[in-house]
DNA sequence: CGTGGGTTTGACTATACTCAACTACGGTGG
DNA sequence: CCACCGTAGTTGAGTATAGTCAAACCCACG
């Protein structure tokens, strides 16, 4: 299930489990451990005095997040959905750790570093369409690995993506409608989606429906 | 001048400097290096095949970028004006840094994250004006060290702004005439301008004006 | 001094937000 | 097991905000 990750085994870890919408660790708080998801879906988030929030990432199955070492947590992190992480304490602890496990946990803070510039890059200038295709071909690639039959279930709510994607949820099911009417999606049931050829494939980000008639 | 990341000057490095529109590096190219600002401005972006670009972050004198050690990098970096730099060559060089090497390295990279964050988190649900306030605050919180009269110089250029703002190069325009109306920013000269308190002082993220008349 | 790119201004349009009401699902308890 | 309730999601109408296209402007550069 996990790949490269699998370096971080040899680091002192073991398992929770947290129901939805658990709260793994808030902002400004100190930080003592670091995670890997096992199962389910967290929500990296910005929370905003207004109320309202801003996810600046899902994190699956095999992600690593909340490496900050010693330094206050500059995100929240809460289940989208049930999940399963290791936890991985930091801490003195890091001072055993050795070149090679530097390296590793190093690199699990650069694909965190990756995907929120993938994320910024990918909703800029971007209309709810291609931000909402872009989600959809960005889960796609992220669940092909398990199962190729092209059915989406996402993890997380509407309100979650919407959030993500920073749009209304309103505007978010109205997209969704827009794209159904297109045939570019199609819903099987509530937490059930189908893409079209389109949107699977796709070996570059090839998301340039901007002017389509 | 630097602070904490004083620390790398213990790594083999040296100067660097590069004019106004120089690419540091490009998208998808190997790393070999990664880099310290010690004056002028750096831009870290994403060129998407339509022409547009998005600026991810810029980089002051003191901010650490490029860290991805072997892998690709994940987004193009631009000298956004005349600037110095210092190169910290990676690759198996890597292999002879101690734990404490490691964890200030890290550190640099953690507070790109920081920074990403931050910049996600601050254009999220905002208006053109909220984003360009805050980010003029952002801006008078970096160079207030070094000078407290309240007296911004943006090193970049507007359509630099515009690009990192994810607003249109007219908007931007538009909104700076707003906020000037209002008074909350004055033109000194072409590439001087002066905040007025409120965005000033600034401890919070105070920056509701949304529904202000 | 002349040229050209970055910037500004104007008019118009399109897109997403807001507010509000309605609906449907999921979880809970009887 | 079914009925209920509360939350999440949807639909509708109107509005506001930022985008687009086009042209003028001005400073910086050669």
């Amino acid at each position: 299930m996990v790949d490269h990750n699998e370096k971080l085994d040899r680091l002192r870890h073991w398992r929770i489990t947290a129901p939805k919408g658990r709260v793994i660790y808030d902002e400004d708080e100190p930080s003592k451990a670091f995670y890997r998801v096992e199962a389910g879906c967290v929500r990296l988030q910005v929370n905003r005095d207004d109320g309202r929030r801003q996810i600046l990432a899902f994190c699956l199955p095999g992600d690593v997040f909340g490496v900050d070492f010693t330094h206050p947590r500059s995100m929240a992190a809460e289940a989208a959905a049930a999940s399963a992480l290791s936890r991985f304490p930091t801490g003195e602890l890091c001072e055993t750790w050795s070149p090679q496990d530097w390296a590793s946990v190093a690199d699990s803070a650069l694909e965190i570093i990756r995907a929120l510039a993938t994320h910024l890059a990918g909703m800029s200038h971007a209309s709810a369409e291609d931000r909402l295709l872009w989600f959809l071909d960005w889960l796609a690639k992220r669940q092909r690995t398990s199962r190729c039959d092209g059915v989406l279930r996402p993890p997380m709510s509407r309100r979650d993506i919407a959030d993500f994607l920073d749009l209304a949820p309103e505007t978010l099911s109205r997209t969704f409608n827009r794209l159904a009417a297109r045939g570019l999606v199609r819903a099987v049931d509530r937490h059930r989606l189908v893409l079209r050829p389109r949107s699977m494939e796709a070996g570059g980000h090839e998301l340039t429906f901007r002017s389509a008639a």
